[in-house]
DNA sequence: ACCTGAACACCGTTCAAGT
DNA sequence: ACCTGAACACCGTTCAAGT
């Protein structure tokens, strides 16, 4: 085959197609990704490195779509609940990425500009110097928990009939998965944003 | 090979291999195992029936460790607190396996008591019923991040020389991340605390 | 510069065959 | 009952070769 007049491929449809490939089955292969644009496998690594670095541009991708957070007039308060919020709602409809995200350390600085937020904010809240990066660690677990229950194709745990009667009664009347993950992270983030409030200091 | 007069290989066998494996490598295979235990790569399906099998008999073994609770004589506060870090502590020595455990559905009936037992205690604590499981939930994200969190080789988040001021400035001084995902969960944990403490109440 | 095709070293799982 | 060996359908990555 000649060489074409314009790119077949671009990095930008690489990463369309891989994360169209998370989104609809977890995972996602270079044999697919070529299939996909009707290329050849290697053609891929003419635009990027390994897989990692799919994954990388897949994790800028996601929360490029953060919303900008005007930090001067809100709380601090107001201004973590909203950049945490924010934060999960850019993995709400890419859910099965982030256990590829997780095993990755963060490189694109899109994402960055959120935990610098954070750290902003977590500034302002009198927090101390030493408590700001738990704290930021803290939404991050919450975050990616959250968005990691929405995977799951059943509830996360499923106790066998007869045993374990509280967790049974209390698994008994939940809402569906979405609904679920929203309360549990808004719990969360509530509690966090309380003991905030309360000025718990720890020796670190 | 005529078959052995006593099995070459058992359940027990093949998971303290992989886990071992899992250990050093943050990964396993079957033809690693395989040839950790000199045996052919098919003989393991005499004893397992597929890797999600295998991830979920290392599950079980990790959390075997799990310290009885006595959950008579402890406040509410207390029990949680030493449930949560309990449960944290099993993972220590183990935190590579956390990518496999989280995308599968938690079956063993060892950890289910764990589950259980926070379903106790927090229902002692006069939390409402339907914020028993966010809570129990937010609990394990806490415990799966900040298992997580020992897996990374260095920091989690690197920025840039220059940019993102206030997360370098918190970054600045950090201990080593042993230090740091622990100082991050016990964190989590007292917010978590401090907030069912201050009984806040919201609608799920 | 951009792509193909073959090659390599890996995977998980099945199954006929041996004792 | 317990194991081997071959087979199958997959992986990620490299590299010579084409235009």
């Amino acid at each position: 085959m000649p060489r074409p007049r314009s790119p077949l491929l671009s990095v930008d449809a690489i990463v369309s197609t891989a994360l169209s490939l998370v989104d609809a089955f977890g995972d996602f292969s270079f044999p697919k990704v070529a299939k996909e644009l009707g290329v050849s496998q290697s053609a891929l690594y003419n635009y990027i490195e390994n897989r990692e670095h799919i994954i990388e541009l897949m994790r800028g991708r996601v929360f490029s779509s953060r919303p900008l957070l005007d930090t001067e007039n809100l709380s601090w308060e107001d201004a973590l609940r909203t950049l945490a919020h924010g934060y999960r709602t850019c993995l709400l409809e890419h859910p099965r990425l982030v256990p590829l995200l997780v095993t990755q350390t963060v490189r694109d600085l899109g994402v960055m500009g959120i935990y610098e937020d954070m750290a902003i904010v977590l500034g302002k809240a009198g927090l101390a110097a030493s408590a700001v990066v738990p704290a930021i660690t803290t939404v991050d677990y919450l975050v990616l928990g959250s968005a990691l229950e929405l995977t799951a194709p059943e509830v996360v745990w499923s106790p066998p009939s007869g045993q374990f009667p509280a967790l049974s009664a209390a698994i008994a009347n939940l809402g569906p998965p979405a609904k679920r993950s929203e309360a549990a992270f808004a719990f969360a983030v509530e509690m966090l944003l309380a003991g905030l409030r309360q000025g718990v200091k720890m020796d670190f």
